[in-house]
DNA sequence: CGATATTGTTCATCTAGTGAACTGTTCGAG
DNA sequence: CTCGAACAGTTCACTAGATGAACAATATCG
């Protein structure tokens, strides 16, 4: 029943340079021609397309944190300013059904970023049980300095991947987008 | 500094049919049209790789939870398994930099494994210090079953991508495959 | 009007990841 | 050959994040 295998290991990428080109001595039989390479076969996984995405989905937040360190946030974080710039007045209940989380596990987020003074929750007019989300002025400055890093990030992705694989792999896996 | 957006909330799948289709009424402006789609605008994040990769993934983990529930059996689990048999012998080192995760917290994930009967650490002939991660033979049959389901879920994927789609897909993301 | 459902919130609980510290072992410079 | 440094595996305390149950305030509908 259980699930997991979380991401929280995604630090700020410094990680990488972390374990020396120390020769990778003794990585089962040693094959001292590639030097750093342990002789791994992975085959059956990298025919797994899940395997794939999730690898990739590693790179991409790894690179994102990196990339918005200095604003200090998150991807969903990332997410729930966008959604909320891109649809005022929207419910907690909404967004967390787009987000894919609980409803009690977006209020701590919805904290945070109203503590910093990103977003406020407004009283809703039809409805006085739900907030009507918005951004602050400070949280569109905020979320436009946002967008020009995911840019700078996006840009690195598609280094990665080819201008044409990006575009493909948009068409691909967009009908994975909720809606 | 910190990362997180775990996957831990990808359980069975049976929740896709939890809130019903109660109308969705006042999803923002009612647009009584398509009845449950709640109006939201989300171009920006659908524009971008690392959301769509993202929300592929938590299918993907759906899926194959769902598919593997009755070895319950977690992705994670299966990778090591998987390559366990593949490269017979391996340190828990060498695994813990595939996989990715920290060595301390690669213990608990063999405990479990070799707990079921599935692995075994053997002690290395030549550094007494390491192990020697085997399967054993029940392993080796529960990775044949595991690996029948596992086909049945890239089976899925594939439905959902297009047997077009998945090819592309496995050639642009094997970029990040490690190694 | 009154039963029932819904929104946002709190809380206890669970999973999983991390880094530091410790043991036993290996390596390599002198 | 020896001794200090590096390393594999483990334990442990701590953290982030997700979950479901329970609750108050409000809304809906018969």
């Amino acid at each position: 029943m259980r699930v997991g295998v979380s991401d929280q290991k995604l630090r700020t990428a410094v990680k990488s340079a972390k374990q020396a080109p120390r020769s990778d001595r003794r990585a089962q039989r040693a094959d001292r021609t590639t030097d750093a390479a342990p002789m791994v076969n992975l085959k059956k996984l990298t025919g797994l397309a899940g395997y794939l995405i999730r690898q990739a989905q590693l790179w991409v937040f790894q690179d994102f944190n990196a990339t918005l360190e200095p604003l200090d946030l998150r991807p969903v974080q990332y997410s729930i300013l966008t959604i909320i710039g891109d649809n005022p007045g929207l419910s907690q209940m909404a967004l967390s059904q787009i987000l894919g989380i609980v409803r009690s596990g977006l209020v701590p987020l919805l904290d945070g970023l109203e503590g910093k003074g990103l977003i406020r929750r407004m009283p809703s007019a039809s409805d006085r049980r739900s907030h009507a989300l918005h951004l602050t002025a400070e949280g569109q400055h905020f979320l436009a300095r946002a967008d020009a890093l995911v840019q700078e990030h996006e840009k690195r992705l598609i280094k990665k991947v080819g201008a044409r694989g990006h575009k493909e792999l948009l068409d691909i896996l967009k009908v994975f987008g909720r809606r």
